[in-house]
DNA sequence: GTAATGTGAAACTAAATGGTTTCATATTTT
DNA sequence: AAAATATGAAACCATTTAGTTTCACATTAC
C-alpha cells in the first residue's frame, strides 16, 4: 500500500538533474510555471514536462489558481527512496563496525548507537576520539 | 573529490530497476557474470552492461579471479544519495512538527518518540523556535 | 468585447537507454 | 595443443527521454 503505482517512480523521477533542481526549488515556496521556469536555461514547456514527470510520481502537487498552476513539493514518496537505502545502510555500517572492531576494543562497539542515519565520518571520529 | 565525476552518477544508476536488484544481489556476496546473470531474464551481455553502469558510478568493485570477473556492492557512493534525501527529511519532519505541535506539548515532543531519522537536533531546535 | 497572459497538448527531433546477437580474447581444463 | 569457459566489445535495433516549436484554450485585464 506504499502507492507509487504511477507511470513514474521515485528513483526515474529523481535521476534527471534538471528535476531534482525543481525539487528542491518548490519546497521553498509554491511557485506558478512560468516563474518556475524562469530558474532554468530551457523553454517553459520543457519544465512543464518535467513537472508532470514529478506529478506522476507523486512528487509534486499541483493547485490551480485562476489562470496559473502552482506546483510545490510533496516530499511523502521520498520515504520509498529513504526505505530503500535504509537497507544499504545496514552495510556500509557493517563496513564500519567491521573497522571498529579492528581498531578498538568491545567497549568502543558496545557504545554503537544503533543509529541507522547520521555521518558516518564523525561517528566513526567519535569512536577514535573516545578511546 | 567526493567521487561522482564518472559518466553515470548515482540518481541515473539507481533509476533503472534491474541496477536496484542486482545492488542487492551484490550486497550479499561477492558474484562472478554467468552466475549474476542466472538471476536475470536477460542476456548475460545485458547484465554485464549493466553491472558497467554501476561500475561507472561507483557502486561496484570489480575483481578480476582467473578467467571470471566478481561483482561485489561498494555501498559508499550512496552517500550522496543519503546526503541528497536528508535536505528533503527536513520538509517531511517539518510536517511532522507542524503535527506534533497541534497534538502534543512542547515537553512531549522533547522526547521526539518517533523521530524518523537521526536529524533530532534540528527537529528540537525547529520546536523550541516555534514555542 | 478584445487583447494579453499562463498553461498544456501535439508533433517533431536528436540522443540516450536497454536490449539483442555476434565476435575476439584470455584463462582453464583435458 | 585443443577444447571449453568467462567475459567484454561491437554493431545493431526499438523505445524512451529531453528538448524544441507551434497551436489551442482558459482566464484576466483593458
Amino acid at each position: 500500500m506504499t502507492s507509487s503505482s504511477a507511470k513514474h517512480d521515485v528513483f526515474q523521477a529523481i535521476a534527471d538533474p534538471t528535476r531534482r533542481k525543481l525539487l528542491k526549488l518548490l519546497s521553498k515556496e509554491e511557485m506558478p510555471v512560468t516563474v518556475i521556469s524562469g530558474h532554468f536555461p530551457m523553454s517553459r514547456t520543457a519544465v512543464s514536462k518535467h513537472l508532470r514527470v514529478l506529478a506522476d510520481a507523486g512528487l509534486v502537487k499541483e493547485r490551480k489558481v485562476g489562470r496559473e498552476t502552482r506546483y510545490k513539493l510533496e516530499p511523502d514518496p521520498l520515504v520509498e527512496l529513504k526505505d530503500w537505502l535504509q537497507y544499504f545502510e545496514l552495510f556500509w555500517e557493517n563496513k564500519l563496525v567491521a573497522l571498529k572492531l579492528l581498531v578498538e576494543s568491545d567497549e568502543a562497539v558496545a557504545e554503537h548507537p544503533g543509529a541507522p542515519f547520521g555521518r558516518d565520518k564523525l561517528e566513526l571520529k567519535n569512536i577514535k576520539d573516545h578511546k
